[in-house]
DNA sequence: TCGTACTTGTCCACCCGCACAACAAATTCT
DNA sequence: AGAATTTGTTGTGCGGGTGGACAAGTACGA
């Protein structure tokens, strides 16, 4: 939902304004604090519009003045007025719903984690269940929540496929979902009504990255998420990559070795058959019930071993596919991928070099995320503030206030 | 390029009147001709503001008044006049560079073919003979254009991975051409200075069953080209897939089978070594020497072979990767993909629906090109006017008028 | 220490472009 | 033929970005 589709549509000068006010919020969220100058170069718009544009902000409790940024100044001349977020802003309640355990912040703009909060995740949970678990979480979060501070909306980070129509998760395989309707439960679990984006964890990593992490000013790049399944997060062209139904990225099922074991999807061979939690469990002889905590389990190696260095090429030669089909500039490996790449990184590079064609091979590059395992929540809180950057003064009509005394009541 | 990037720009009303301008013709040109009433709807701009624009194009020599469409008339009202292109509106030149043959044609808006010819390309051609022999063709081409008529630009289909940033052709497999500028050698052969754009054949066959083919108003399509080498051209949320240096949908070189046949890539068992042109030649006993027109060649089969049956399950197996990654709403299958699913499409349906995810297979459909074997010289043409949408009055600002004389001189 | 140069914020008038309303024109339906 | 309907045309109004003039605030040099 980044940039809206307006497909053919004209634009009048209402919607000036709303993209100008928009797109000026999105640079003082990317920026955390940035002055009046920095925007005017950066938006090509006068002083003077950029002076009204940062009043309306003002006058909306979004934004406050700020000192000119004591530390660099550079250069002669009267020093630039600060934007910045302010203290009792709009947030959202970010939650990523990981395999063993949820973890649930309030964010403000900027992608400050002002809150947060974690649970673990009954095996075999029912949806319900973990809503209610959830719920009880953002309670939490929101206790010491000022009451001027509007609650934007709620975004949701799901291990698996989810409809980019409704947010319906169609599957969730090692939840053991089918077509669960989790913003509905979860908005049920609180009694409240609030919009709730849901999307997949490695599109949400891929558009942390991009917008905070190692990925700022990258307009190419794929987060490769390891978490128990394998899939991906693609953001071309500064545009997340979402698909017909929103299920692009499905790299777990890229087909990999004809004859190789079969796979829970009900082929044979797919690349997660080879690199998935459960195979790398089983490489390195990890008891199956912690495949959830693989990264750990990973970390605790020192120096890879012949299975897992074999892994690691196979990383890399899935990799050659995806960077094959895709062109990025970048690659994030993240989740388990992470500890994988510590340990194996050479083996992972060499396999893909020895297999993507020259000409996407030479612009791409590996790396570690930026935020670490924080990824997947932060892109959470991004989905759910994007409505803020499409139109501000909508998206603070339809927020909630005084969040705190709502969910007592 | 679809909607140009304004990455975090703001809009001012300049801005605002170009992109409405072009929008406005960017729908006469995909419908050829238009009421100014649906303009108005399309757009969801006032009638006077649809009046002032239609009115611009006009002055600007792009469109001309037409009758209001003789044909379906509905409802009561007066009717509402049409905006049709002119009749020596801008136009531009557009080549599908094939392995065998050179085909040059002279497009103006609505993607009306005015002038078409055709050379073969010989084999091993060097590049500076082939482009010669395009310049011959262009000057034939534009021989009984009006003086009025300019010369947007001119867009090359190459079957080959193309540079996005400066139109180097970095790997012609099939030509072998390494590292050509033929958008250079094409100007220099014409002693001309017009804006040149080259893109992939099967990214351009992707752009124009987008805009005027099987896919108008599909936002989410793949067009798979099968021409001696496999590559695919995707379009997704309306915009095209590129990547960082524009080398995305090599699908072609996607791991098949680590156990299969060895790659021109240096690899082993990529898809193209199953489905690509030498494949399925050898699979026919075909010659070699007739590879590049093995559409013919299939065209003469009518009953499916066991080897034509097997390589349609290998299709849809590839396909279904394509699919995992992609969650296209649209597959359309080009080159000799075509012939081949006249012949086989059942095997190769039932190879995607075997192989596919559930999610992404459900609002999957493939389907021909809609317009047949031109898709990628539309989509060369379609490239070459792209400025026109984003700027007209600037686009004709650099376009040139009377190219006959030009050339002749 | 003071003056100069430079950059930015603020205020103003101005212009551009879209919206809106009123009227005229053209067609269908009754 | 007249009513209803839809659209083209025209003039006015308004929103919003632009640009200039001036003030404010800082760095640099004498």
């Amino acid at each position: 939902m980044t940039a809206q589709r307006r497909s053919g549509l004209g634009t009048n000068q209402e919607a000036v304004r709303r993209h100008n006010l928009g797109t000026l919020l999105r640079h003082v969220h990317g920026a955390g604090q940035i002055s009046r100058a920095e925007l005017t170069s950066l938006m090509g718009l006068n002083r003077s519009t950029i002076a009204g544009l940062v009043g309306e902000l003002e006058s909306l409790g979004i934004s406050e003045r700020a000192t000119p940024a004591g530390g660099a100044r550079q250069g002669a001349g009267r020093p630039s007025a600060g934007v910045a977020i302010a203290g009792d802003g709009p947030c959202v309640i970010a939650v990523d719903l990981g395999v063993d355990r949820a973890v649930v912040a309030r964010v403000g703009l900027g992608g400050r984690v002002l809150q947060q909060a974690q649970a673990p995740v009954p095996a075999e949970g029912e949806a319900w269940q973990v809503g209610a678990s959830v719920a009880a979480l953002i309670r939490e979060v929101v206790e010491d929540a000022p009451a001027a501070s509007p609650l934007v909306g709620i975004g949701i980070s799901v291990p698996g496929m989810v409809r980019r129509s409704d947010g319906l998760i169609r599957l969730a395989p090692n939840l053991e979902w089918h077509d669960v309707s989790f913003g509905g439960i979860v908005l049920a679990a609180l009694g409240l009504d609030v919009p709730v984006s849901l999307a997949n964890d490695a599109d949400l990593g891929a558009l942390a990255e991009h917008t905070r992490g190692v990925g700022v000013g990258i307009d190419d790049l794929i987060y490769v998420s390891g978490n128990v399944g394998v899939g991906a997060g693609v953001i071309m062209g500064g545009h997340r990559l979402e698909g017909a139904g929103g299920y692009a990225g499905e790299v777990g099922h890229l087909r990999f070795d004809p004859g190789g074991r079969p796979c829970h999807c009900g082929n044979r061979g797919c690349w997660e058959t080879e690199v998935g939690g459960h195979a790398i469990a089983e490489a390195i002889h990890c008891p199956p019930d912690k495949v959830a905590q693989l990264d750990e389990v990973l970390d605790g190696f020192d120096s890879p071993s012949p299975e897992l260095r074999r892994t690691g090429t196979a990383i890399g030669h899935g990799l050659a596919s995806i960077v094959n089909m895709f062109n990025p500039r970048l690659v994030v490996l993240g989740g388990y991928f992470r500890s994988l790449y510590q340990l194996v990184g050479t083996d992972i590079e060499a396999g893909l070099a020895d297999r993507a064609l020259p000409a996407p091979l030479e612009s791409v590059r590996l790396t570690l995320p930026g935020l670490g395992s924080d990824s997947a929540l932060l892109g959470a809180a991004e989905i759910a503030l994007e409505p803020l950057f499409v139109d501000p003064v909508a998206a603070l009509g339809t927020a909630l206030v005084d969040v705190r005394a709502r969910l007592a009541g």
